[in-house]
DNA sequence: TGCCAGTAATAGAGTTGAGCTATGGATCTC
DNA sequence: GAGATCCATAGCTCAACTCTATTACTGGCA
């Protein structure tokens, strides 16, 4: 016979009550049932944990020693399906998620903190990385969603959705941009422009419509971050494309921005996770509130 | 439904061969008892514990996050197993002992030496104690037994052997008493004596002794360590009366000891234990070990 | 595209064993 | 010495665990 955890919550009731009948009382057993119990953990250990006659009950040395290793055993236990029932009630958790940087600094935040209000207990980790290691982390659990970029090859990740985050053309306050029914090719072909680096994902994007509208942009400088970009919009220079969902537009009060009407002006977002794999419910949770507003924004 | 050691062994099983199937085998049960047993864990537990389809079984976050605790947890209870069987095994173990110093320091040691033969795996505490601490020590158990003289009061105390430890007269090498036929409260009256301390229990048994016999001892001087008596001796000084059971006797090879014939020049001595309560079989096959070198010696 | 091999899930039957009730036996109290 | 209390034992009942047989699904290969 295999020693059971019955048998050792017996064991602790016991020792505590110093009764079997008592012990017997507080795991609501019978006397008889917790008697036999604890000559079943004596007979698996080969050893006797109680000194008992009819009138007292009292642990072995032996006893004594195991006394502290069993609690610790049991109470190790417990917390872990305490544990695993607030993970599983989504009152506690960690969701872990690589984002590109622009939704890492924009869209994301927003998301989580709604969804912290309903979640109180979640806690996040959140990893701002190119497109490529967002899908290394997707792809070796490291996390347990990602947003990127880009195409997806594969069959081992999911896409549960793609947005188009469509590019803007920024620009201050006043300028004639602001009041055209439509932002064009056209329109973009005549301005002076702040492009950013060759070497960006928005650079390429920004290259390929033009060349395949068959345009030419007009250069006026480069940026490498965002950031630069816009001062030099601010510094009257030019005007620049970037990315909707970029924080840093809404960053500078005296700059306006509007989304530029040609699909080729665009990049797909797209939330992913590993095939197959479950997550811990605040991940899926999370999963699902990240795509709604991802919806409900584009 | 409690969750129980099997289905954490089953999930043990499972994490290490990625197999619900190869599991089973290890833990000799049929497949579809693994299965259920897993379900029955991550009901108990309220969470998804593999992604499993028939191709592949793989853990899940929480599952890989569960893994060592459960390792760890089975891990020590192995642990305590093993521990108990060596301990019921007699390969291992501690027995504790508290005796007088006489004792402590003359047959207890050889006592341990030959037990220590026979079970290698055995650790000694050894507190050398005047008696009423031992009796105090085995009463709050924390001695298995103990090695003491006087009387035992009390009913929680069993007396499991009872010797009688005999006093000797000690004398240089060649001295006359050494070729009397026997040696009687007249030749101890008739010697020069070095006593022990009035405040030392030999001392006590020996003027109760004279005292019951109607006699006077000649005392030379008097001596708190029996060492010192020891050298008294060997000085010339003239004889002492000491334990039989005193290793300092044996410690000078100039001097002679004889027992005395006479009861009254004896102290009894008991080998006790707590009344009701069982002992690690160490303890317990050394308490039989001890008494039957006394009943030897004796 | 469809077949085959391999694996997990399900269903139903049988058996083990855990718990319960009733009772016995020992010990302390009055 | 009688009663009360508490642990141990015995026999019965039934729940649950395990097994066999079978199904369902997936991925590889022709």
């Amino acid at each position: 016979m295999d020693l059971s955890l019955r048998q050792i919550r017996a064991f602790l009731a016991a020792a505590q009550t110093r009764s079997f009948t008592r012990a017997a009382e507080s795991l609501h057993v019978a006397q008889p049932t917790l008697t036999v119990q604890i000559r079943r953990l004596e007979e698996a250990l080969a050893v006797k944990l109680f000194d008992r006659n009819t009138r007292s009950v009292e642990l072995t040395r032996i006893g004594r020693e195991l006394l502290p290793v069993f609690q610790r055993m049991v109470h190790d236990l417990d917390a872990v399906v305490v544990d695993t029932h607030e993970i599983a009630a989504m009152r506690r958790g960690v969701v872990r998620v690589a984002a590109l940087p622009t939704i890492a600094a924009g869209v994301l935040p927003d998301a989580i903190q709604s969804f912290r209000e309903r979640h109180p207990g979640v806690t996040f980790v959140l990893k701002d990385v190119i497109a490529s290691r967002v899908l290394g982390l997707v792809r070796s659990e490291e996390v347990d969603l990602g947003v990127t970029g880009g195409e997806v090859k594969g069959q081992d990740i999911d896409t549960v959705l793609e947005v188009r985050d469509r590019m803007h053309i920024v620009f201050p306050q006043g300028h004639a941009v602001g009041d055209l029914p439509r932002v064009t090719i056209e329109t973009l072909a005549e301005v002076p422009l702040v492009l950013m680096d060759p070497a960006t994902s928005v650079r390429e994007i920004v290259d390929e419509a033009f060349l395949s509208a068959g345009r030419i942009a007009k250069p006026v400088c480069e940026a490498t971050y965002m950031m630069t970009a816009i001062a030099m919009v601010r510094a009257g220079l030019g005007l620049t494309i970037l990315p909707g969902s970029a924080r840093e537009i809404a960053a500078e009060p005296t700059l306006r921005s509007r989304p530029i009407d040609m699909l080729a002006f665009s990049r797909p977002l797209r939330v992913i996770r590993k095939t197959g794999r479950s997550l811990p419910p605040l991940a899926e949770a999370f999963l699902d509130h990240l795509c709604g507003t991802l919806v409900e924004k584009g």
